[in-house]
DNA sequence: ACTTTGACTATAA
DNA sequence: GTTATAGCCAAAG
């Protein structure tokens, strides 16, 4: 079977619980291509449009920064839909990002177990 | 088959 | 905290 790496990019994000958000080093190291947390940004600027939908907006760079905005809708779309979970976004940075992180290798780990 | 790209990250100064 | 630089790798052109 082939699995695109994309694919599996897309099937992690969607695998984030509301209210929370991850790195794209975390769901690069987690999907294999621990080095290219480059390639999961780019993947995820093709995200639109792919079903089921991928919430690409609880995914933001190593320190919370929304890096990714300028590529929704609006400018202003990310911050909404971030907040709208409950995430507070100041200076378009996640606050209390270290306690909302969540991260990928947990789930995965939880899901083998369960 | 080669070059460029990208919503990144680690490290150093 | 900042800037600069290098590494990284799959997909697109």
């Amino acid at each position: 079977m082939d699995i695109d790496v994309q694919e599996s990019v897309f099937q992690i994000v969607r695998l984030i619980p509301k209210g929370r958000v991850t790195s794209y080093g975390a769901i690069a190291q987690c999907i294999g291509t621990k080095q290219s947390s480059r390639y999961v940004g780019w993947v995820l600027a093709h995200s639109h449009g792919v079903l089921p939908a991928v919430p690409a907006h609880r995914v933001v760079n190593r320190i919370g920064l929304l890096t990714g905005k300028h590529h929704f809708d609006t400018p202003t779309l990310m911050q909404e839909l971030l907040e709208a979970e409950g995430i507070r976004v100041v200076g378009d940075r996640v606050s209390e990002f270290a306690v909302l992180f969540w991260n990928p290798m947990q789930e995965i780990y939880y899901e083998n177990n369960l």
